[in-house]
DNA sequence: CCTCCGTTATGAAACGATTCAGACGACTTG
DNA sequence: CAAGTCGTCTGAATCGTTTCATAACGGAGG
């Protein structure tokens, strides 16, 4: 139905292959026919059919990001790091949700491939997808983003997340805090995986004991999984209850928050939270939260760049970059009170 | 470089339309040649290049969504309703962000024009741009999202904001307030001016007074934009200070109140505040956020549903949804002293 | 044995753009 | 004046798929 190329060359009076020079090499055409066929385009609407350049061209003018909560501000920021350097490049995004599960990332990979994007940016699930490396194997450039990648012959944005474990488990330590909980999630991402043995290396060193970190996995990385291992938390015996948490995602701890409050404990004085991401609704929470911070938008940018470098071909080098978290302090790990003397007392 | 269907139909000794007819309508196929082809796909790694189907076909399989703010919550729930509904049915989301930026909205709007989408969800900015006139008269259908239609030949689906407004006022008239801001946008999105009328015509019924509703527009419907406003609000000679704020949405309300409680405004005893969509992060909020509540994924796969329905063509009636919105309240507007003596003593 | 029919497979024509070898004048140049 | 050059335009081939008219084959019925 609408105008193709033909009929702005019948309109114009010139042939298909002129209007096509007009369209991409204005300059090898003369003044007078150029505008003729403009003027055409114009009368017509017409509007370039992509898929035939791509068809044509061989490749798509789209890239696809997947990520895992489209819910989850973190993601959006990144997004908007993409978007930052794809747009000026002419590119199209589509936005994939697998809300962590596999099932859906492949089935969203697979559409990723049928529509010939010119690569792909993934917060993959925990198990690398063979539809990555099919992807990869077709030629499609994959870059991992906040995940490392498992060999060298890829790209990947990632963030040291055993460092971003540590610095909010040490923060923990030094304020007095001997039982400390992780609150990850049952899906097994390493990211998270990562972030707990930073904190459990903190805590061993510091307490040289074991069992002075408790694990818990909630379902899903979300408010409501915070929530529900806040419950679990408080139901546990005083004496083995811990004193704070360190939670893999802000979404975790502002559910950890909510239900802490709900139940009547005080944050930061009888429970300290540290999230982990910084978000921008941490420094907004009922208690604003210690969160680990990760350059958000950067880690979409920088993923993207590497994509396009990649996608462009010519002696591209993969590259692993890893950025450095820090740790923002603010009230909700702010405890006054001596936890160490009250440990001793204890025991 | 990748596998063609002609590769395919090489390999299984079969002609191309053949391989075609496996992948689309495997029953004309005996089962011995479907299993030959179905074996070389594999062996192959054959996907369909969807931009060939699409030409031959003459429409693609994807929708545009073009969003206000990728960075609100309100919006990435909408986004899950349409995926909701778009993704059962096989089609892509190509999902962009305008950033309440008439120009990005366009550029998107051509970008999608080209890709052929099957439709477009949008939630425009002010003005409706001339985009989406030309996208609908070349067959596109555009569904509004969280914008009532202009006309009635469109669909759209939206949120009685009026009505919303109203609410938010009536509770703040009815807990004794009786100087109150409307902190909308910049913009003029005609949501937020509704809202601001609803607003209005409560508090002139209950106050007889026009002066009573002062009314700010920061450059944007964010949290720096409400931020920017309270300090506004508390520069204001105690006289004529509002005492409550109706936001026209939650990002917003969140930055009046940061801004508040940095300047040692507590709220709701000194100021109330009633934010607008009830995001997730309203309940979480410093001080838990009254709100109006729009359903929100609701929209997004309402919307959907009529895009689709209108994509498929054969007596498709266009609708105009408009959703009721409710008033959730939360501790940010429970004023605990009589508002309406203290303004009766200061007169 | 012939005809007819149903099942299955074929091959060519589209879809809309890009590209490229070549045509055609008009001009220079030796 | 012939040959070469330049600027401009043409027309056909091509990308990968779907579709559709048609062919090939085998079996049933007369």
């Amino acid at each position: 139905m609408p105008a193709s190329i033909r009929d702005v060359a019948e309109r114009a009076g010139v042939s298909v292959g002129t209007v096509s020079n007009v369209l991409n090499r204005p300059e090898v055409v003369s003044e007078h026919t150029r505008e003729r066929v403009l003027d055409a385009i114009a009368a017509l609407g017409f509007v370039r059919n992509e898929s035939a350049r791509h068809l044509r061209a061989g490749h798509s003018r789209t890239i696809g990001l997947v990520v895992l909560d489209i819910a989850n501000p973190f993601f959006t920021d990144v997004a908007r790091g993409v978007d930052d350097v794809v747009d000026p490049a002419g590119l199209a995004v589509i936005l994939c949700n697998s809300d962590d599960r596999p099932e859906k990332e492949s089935a969203h990979l697979d559409v990723l491939a049928e529509q010939r994007v010119q690569g792909v940016l993934i917060t993959p699930t925990a198990e690398l997808s063979p539809h990555l490396d099919s992807l990869r194997r077709r030629g499609i450039p994959v870059v991992l983003v906040d995940r490392r990648a498992p060999t060298p012959d890829q790209c990947a944005v990632a963030v040291d997340d055993v460092l971003g474990g540590r610095l909010a488990a040490e923060h923990l330590l030094e304020r007095g805090h001997r039982r400390i909980a992780f609150i990850g999630g049952a899906s097994g991402l390493p990211q998270v995986q990562e972030r707990h043995a930073g904190v459990a290396a903190a805590v061993r060193e510091a307490t040289g004991d074991d069992d002075a970190l408790l694990v818990l996995s909630p379902e899903h990385l979300t408010v409501a999984g915070g929530r529900e291992a806040a419950a679990r938390i408080v139901g546990l015996p005083a004496a083995r209850r811990p004193t704070a948490a360190v939670c893999a995602n802000d979404l975790l701890a502002l559910g950890v928050l909510q239900e802490m409050v709900r139940q009547g404990v005080r944050v930061p004085e009888d429970f300290a939270i540290v999230g982990y991401d910084d978000i921008d609704f941490a420094a907004a929470a009922a208690v604003p939260l210690t969160s680990v911070r990760k350059p958000r938008a950067a880690l979409g940018s920088r993923a993207a760049e590497l994509l396009l470098d990649e996608a462009r071909g010519e002696g591209h080098v993969h590259v692993q970059e890893v950025f450095e978290p820090t740790l923002v302090v603010r009230e909700s790990s702010m405890a006054f009170r001596d936890r160490t003397a009250d440990r001793e007392g204890a025991q």
